[in-house]
RNA sequence: GGGCUAGUAGCUCAGCUGGUUAGAGCACACGCUUGAUAAGCGUGGGGUCGGAGGUUCAAAUCCUCCCUGGCCCA
């Protein structure tokens, strides 16, 4: 007997027991769950189940199908499909449709950019060759872009995405556009718009970027012919441009009203320049000690100073006079004048400008279109015709200069507005463009405002944003003159330069672009549409395309209404640069055929970074692909750090970040498994009432509430910032470093009949119900699998909505003693590093005896759970504590011998017959626990 | 250049209606365990709260300016 093996008793312990892997082996696995939630047509499942339920319509704002996704697009799903799936598993029917923008410049520009690499002239394609091409290649992206969002976990009804070129879609457009023209806000106008040249079309904010643009800069004479004032005669107005080749559309000169202009006489001039002595020029007085210097003015004095007003309404003749420019000019004052650069004086051109049209406008200026399609001038154009505006700034100065006109000439480097496909800079120039007006009998400018006030704005500050936009912005110009988009299908009445106005004839539109798309606004004679009784000699057929952002503004009116589906959307969601862009026109669509705007709530995130906080970008090679991440660490892995991440504000990725997040879902993961595994073999007949319940399952459950109503919160609200770090705090901290640490002892060791065990196995049910489901709108694949693990291949945990819990288990009280507790256990712990540390008096935490006293803490447990919840095999509190004194842990080793099967260290050990080396609650469950069953 | 917005430990975030020695998780170091084991537990180090002024008895928290990012616009 005395050199007897010690007896193994392994087999008797309840360790935990799953085949649910401790590695997620997500790149793998995750295929193959998208795949099995295919076979279950678990899209028709959700709807089928949550039918009759409040509906929740999150309507897709649609990406642009062009290249593979970028992390932004993911985000930005990732984003969405958590928030549908929140309040899906809130109790909501979340129907979620997925879409696309096809239309447009970049699309077109590709298609075009493949015809100049094969030598093909684009301008020698029939356009309806040239749209199918375009269509092709936007259903190629689409295709690519769906599997990877689908990649991502991304749930909705793909079968049923939408489309701005479906057909119906492009009718729908048509239509609206059909009701601003009925309902009157639609109107033709001329406009100096922003016209690239290269590409020969109308650009809209969206399509300009600005770079440093090196500009030829002109001081020019304007000779005054006429003023009410005293000794103007004979004397000069000098303006200063950037814009040479605007002087051929002068038609006035503008100054500020409240500026001091200077009379000047021009006493000497240095060798060279062209200012010349004896003349008189006028100059706004700050400007003047710049323009003597720059003009090579040797002296001068100031014979006079006037106030702007005084000079205007003074006439000048054009520079050019006598070389075809034989008009006059005005003197008009404008508010635009400053005297931070240049004489003090504007050129206007109408024309070419904003200032300068309205300003023109006002004063009943005639607009005169100098510029062609290709920035050439018009034949017309004296001295310059055909010539391109970039190349003319060399003629313009040779004729001012043979004019006597010229003062000086320089250059300037400057911020100059490009397109943002071609780079190449723009010009301004006055084109007939379509546009819904902002301010008329509509009021679509005032009910927009009102429209954005009684929105929800997720964070806040997108109120503001978008408000000060639509406050300010022009009236909308909707006209491109491109190819690839819906037509502008309207007819306009020769005679009188009309819009034909007749619901009839857009009916017959709209009819044909369902069947046949926009196509055959190009396919079809005009009389197919205007009908009979109407002959098409007298109407001219609309060629222009619509702006993209028109497209997409409507998505609301093809997507929500034409699908029967609720509108307004409950929420718009996408990026913070959509406060100008999906928001913006959505609204303004909205506003203006239906009087609300098309969303109750708007949600913006920011952008993604490099861990360094800077703008990814291929040249700085910092640029984390979502494929990438997918691939190499699983798609729950970037939805995980969606969730872990600030999205109201910019967010960051990296090769580090991404480490972290794997840490992060490491601990989730094996929360999970370590749940299923101590779950094994668990029966109903085990469940424990809440009353019955020691007080750490009725604390466990406590903090269930609260997890639940934290994740509640931000299914109604949105805003789902910090949810789920809270419940990866939940799983480390208070589960794993605390409820499970102190319940293995239980668990493994106990009779399955104790009270204890029974409880606690109640306890971790609910554990892994509220936590697979918690988790499943954020890792939808670790979740689903951490289901499946315990409920079968039939089920998912998609269909599952979250646990309602019970009002009783909320209980403040327990959740403040038992944080007084944990505050004396961290004292514990500290002390038994301590012993470890400087004494070896200890390894593991059963071979202490501690000794509590002199403080109020140590009268919260018994001596027993005291045991329990410091994890020790034996605990002493002195009676003799002095109120309000700190407590003094004392750490001493455990009497007594280690019990072979719980490992506690007890003097009782080995005291109970036939059962050697245990102590007496393992003799107990040996003895009556029967051996377990073999795994499956 | 203008509007909006941010800058707290190596990382992700709390704290910010001003008030005890600024917190958490992760990472890191050291240790324990070897019955969650390519796991688990504990202890610890680490921050002049972007910078400079100012208000106040007291500022990460309020004000001003500056620096560095970001989005939008010009």
């Amino acid at each position: 007997m005395a050199d007897a093996p010690a007896p193994d008793y392994r087999d008797t312990v309840f360790l935990p027991r799953t085949g649910f892997p401790m590695r997620g082996d997500l790149p793998k696995r995750e295929p193959q769950m998208l795949e099995r939630w295919q076979r279950m047509a678990l899209w028709s499942k959700l709807r089928a189940a949550s039918a009759g339920r409040p509906k929740f319509i999150l309507h897709d704002g649609p990406p642009y199908a062009n290249g593979h996704l970028h992390i932004g697009t993911a985000l930005n799903k990732i984003l969405k499909d958590v928030v549908n799936r929140g309040r899906q598993m809130a109790g909501y029917d979340a129907d979620y449709i997925p879409g696309w923008d096809c239309h447009g410049l970049p699309i077109e520009w590709r298609i075009e950019e493949e015809y100049r690499k094969s030598g093909r002239d684009k301008d020698a394609v029939p356009v309806l060759d040239f749209r199918a091409e375009c269509r092709a290649y936007a259903a190629h992206w689409m295709g690519v872009q769906e599997s990877e969002f689908r990649r991502l976990g991304v749930e909705g009804d793909w079968a049923n995405r939408y489309a701005t070129m479906d057909f119906a879609s492009e009718a729908k457009i048509a239509e609206e556009i059909g009701r601003f023209l009925l309902n009157g806000a639609l109107y033709r106008g001329l406009r100096p718009v922003m016209w690239s040249p290269v590409e020969k079309t109308a650009l809209a904010e969206a399509e300009i970027e600005y770079h440093d643009h090196t500009s030829t800069t002109i001081w020019v004479r304007f000779p005054v012919v006429a003023s009410a004032v005293e000794g103007l005669a004979g004397a000069s107005v000098v303006i200063w441009t950037t814009t040479p080749w605007t002087m051929p559309g002068n038609r006035a000169v503008a100054a500020g009203e409240d500026i001091d202009y200077a009379l000047v006489h021009v006493d000497t001039v240095a060798d060279g320049a062209l200012a010349r002595a004896g003349e008189r020029v006028l100059i706004a007085l700050p400007l003047l000690p710049g323009f003597v210097e720059t003009a090579g003015i040797a002296t001068h004095h100031v014979v006079h100073v006037y106030k702007g007003a005084q000079l205007a309404g003074a006439m000048l003749a054009h520079p050019l006079r006598g070389r075809g420019y034989d008009y006059d000019v005005p003197l008009l004052l404008g508010d635009f004048v400053t005297t931070e650069a240049g004489t003090g004086f504007v050129h206007v051109a109408p024309g070419h400008g904003p200032d300068d049209f309205i300003l023109g406008r006002a004063h009943g200026l005639e607009v005169p279109e100098t510029v062609g399609d290709d920035g050439t001038f018009n034949a017309w154009v004296p001295l310059f015709a055909g010539m391109h505006v970039y190349k003319a700034a060399d003629a313009v100065c040779a004729a001012l200069t043979d004019a006597g006109a010229l003062v000086v000439r320089g250059k300037l480097v400057h911020s100059y507005p490009h397109s943002w496909r071609s780079k190449a800079p723009v010009i301004f120039r006055a084109t007939p463009q379509w546009f819904i007006r902002m301010d008329g009998p509509e009021d679509i400018r005032g009910r927009a405002l009102a429209a954005i006030d009684a929105t929800q704005f997720v964070p806040d500050a997108g109120r503001n944003r978008i408000g000060s936009m639509v406050a300010a912005r022009p009236d909308w110009c909707i006209s491109r003159q491109r190819a690839w988009g819906v037509p502008i299908a309207i007819f306009v009445e020769k005679r009188t330069g009309e819009p034909l106005r007749d619901p009839a004839v857009m009916a017959r539109v709209v009819d044909a672009f369902r069947t046949e798309g926009a196509d055959a606004w190009y396919a079809s004679p005009p009389e197919r549409f205007l009908g009979p009784g109407r002959d098409p000699a007298d109407y001219e057929q609309v060629r222009d395309i619509v702006d993209v952002w028109f497209e997409s503004g409507s998505t609301h009116a093809f997507v929500l209404e034409a699908r029967g589906l609720p509108w307004p959307a409950d929420l718009y969601l996408e990026g913070s640069d959509q406060h100008r862009g999906w928001f913006h026109s959505s609204l303004l669509e909205a506003v203006g055929t239906r009087g609300r705007a098309p969303f109750k709530a708007v949600l913006t995130h920011g952008f993604v970074m490099d861990e360094q906080g800077r703008k990814m970008s291929k040249s700085l090679g910092n640029v984390t692909a979502p494929q990438e991440v997918a691939d190499k660490y699983g798609a729950d892995i970037l939805r995980l750090w969606t969730m872990m991440s600030d999205t109201t504000e910019d967010l960051r990725i990296g090769g580090e970040i991404l480490k972290q997040q794997a840490e992060l879902y490491r601990r989730l993961r094996n929360t999970l498994r370590w749940l299923l595994g101590s779950l094994d073999g668990f029966d109903e007949s085990e469940r424990v009432d809440h009353a019955q319940m020691p007080e750490l399952e009725r604390w466990v459950l406590h903090r269930l509430t609260e997890i639940d109503a934290r994740l509640r919160r931000a299914a109604e609200t949105y805003d789902w910032t910090g949810a789920y770090p809270d419940l990866h705090v939940f799983c480390a901290a208070d589960l794993s470093a605390f409820y499970f640490d102190i319940r293995k002892d239980a668990l493994y060791c106990d009779r399955p009949d104790s009270l204890r065990r029974r409880a606690c196995r109640t306890v971790l049910d609910m554990l892994h119900r509220c936590l697979a489901t918690w988790l499943a709108p954020m890792l939808c694949f670790t979740a689903e699998e951490a289901w499946v693990a315990r409920f079968g291949e039939d089920s998912s945990v998609h269909l599952q909505t979250w646990p309602v819990l019970p009002a009783a288990w909320s209980d403040a009280d327990l959740a403040a003693k038992w944080a007084d507790i944990r505050k004396l256990r961290g004292r514990v712990t500290a002390e038994l590093e301590r012993a470890r540390a400087d004494n070896f008096i200890i390894g593991s935490s059963l071979q202490a005896e501690v000794t509590l006293s002199a403080a109020p803490e140590t009268s919260l447990l018994s001596k027993d759970l005291w045991e329990e919840i410091a994890i020790v095999s034996k605990v002493t509190i002195n009676p003799q504590s002095s109120v309000g004194s700190e407590p003094m842990v004392i750490v001493g080793r455990a009497p007594g011998e280690k019990c072979l099967r719980c490992w506690r260290v007890l003097a009782e050990v080995g005291t109970v017959a036939d059962a050697p080396g245990l102590c007496l609650r393992c003799a107990d469950a040996v003895a009556h626990a029967p051996a377990r069953q073999s795994a499956a």
